[in-house]
DNA sequence: AATGGGACCTGCGCGC
DNA sequence: TGCGCGCAGGTCCCAT
């Protein structure tokens, strides 16, 4: 799934049904998911705890659990969870809770991952990611792009420089601004980097009242899809007419990623 | 420092 | 129908 949007619309919904719930059991489909903990201990480490709160920083999420530990979720590309009375399809690690209800970490790819550990915020991943794109000042975002030769796409796709955008809104975001996505960061006009900032808010909140995306496995905790499929402008619209000036949609590959732009309005 | 390619995985849709 | 290929919303690791 999983970008921003996604993760966050997660985060909210299970704070409102999960926190306050006793862990009772954990049934584990694939320990290929579980990282750096031998399974068994990953397993008696959790038995018996409550989640006290769920929290959320670029695309990881975290349940907090008491007694000093942290259950730290990263979906990757396919991964979802879904909070129901039975065991889903796909599901490859399962907390059975203190109310009988299942929650499925579901994976299609098996590429997501959980870790256990006393202090998330000590996570390389956590300690080296940048600014969440939804608390950065304007002036501070601008100041980013300052001397960085990267292509623009890849470079607001890079956790370590921005959190939480991945592939569907940083194509988004881009036409939004109407900046191609190969432009060299740096080369970009201050006015241009501003309209990218209003772009990002813009796009990222209303994806998260749409409740993320779900072009592919994305799924709520209830198992409903995300509606922000429909308001999507180019992502996966290759040879179909851009909204803004009819021009073809085009596909490339850009940092071996799709890539989607309209060559007429990105420049 | 920055980029490119491969690895990790499974499943889908397409063309032949 | 069956098969092979490209493609998929992410990240890490290695080589250059």
């Amino acid at each position: 799934m999983p970008e921003l949007p996604e993760v966050t619309t997660i985060t909210s919904q299970l704070k409102g049904s999960v926190v306050n719930k006793k862990i009772k059991d954990v049934i584990i489909k694939d320990k290929r998911l579980i990282k750096a903990i031998p399974p068994k201990k990953f397993k008696s480490k959790i038995k018996g705890k409550t989640i006290k709160d769920i929290l959320r920083r670029g695309k990881v999420l975290v349940l907090k659990l008491d007694q000093k530990l942290f259950f730290v979720i990263h979906l990757r590309i396919s991964g979802w969870l879904m909070l129901s009375k039975k065991e889903e399809q796909y599901a490859r690690v399962i907390l059975a809770l203190s109310d009988n209800k299942l929650l499925n970490f579901c994976d299609m790819r098996a590429l997501g991952e959980i870790k256990l550990v006393e202090d998330w915020r000590k996570l390389p991943i956590i300690k080296t990611m940048g600014p969440e794109p939804l608390e950065i000042k304007k002036e501070n975002f601008i100041e980013l792009f300052k001397n960085r030769k990267a292509m623009i796409k890849p470079l607001i796709m890079d956790q370590k420089f921005l959190a939480g955008l991945g592939n569907i809104y940083a194509q988004e975001a881009l036409f939004c601004a109407g900046i191609n996505p190969e432009r060299k960061a740096s080369s970009i006009k201050k006015e241009k980097l501003e309209k990218l900032y209003d772009c990002l808010i813009s796009i990222l909140k209303t994806a998260i009242t749409k409740k993320g995306s779900s072009s592919n496995t994305y799924r709520q905790l209830d198992g409903a899809q995300g509606s922000y499929i429909p308001l999507l402008k180019v992502y996966q619209r290759e040879a179909q007419p851009c909204f803004r000036c009819k021009t073809l949609i085009k596909r490339k590959v850009t940092a071996s990623r799709g890539t989607y732009f309209c060559p007429q309005c990105q420049r």
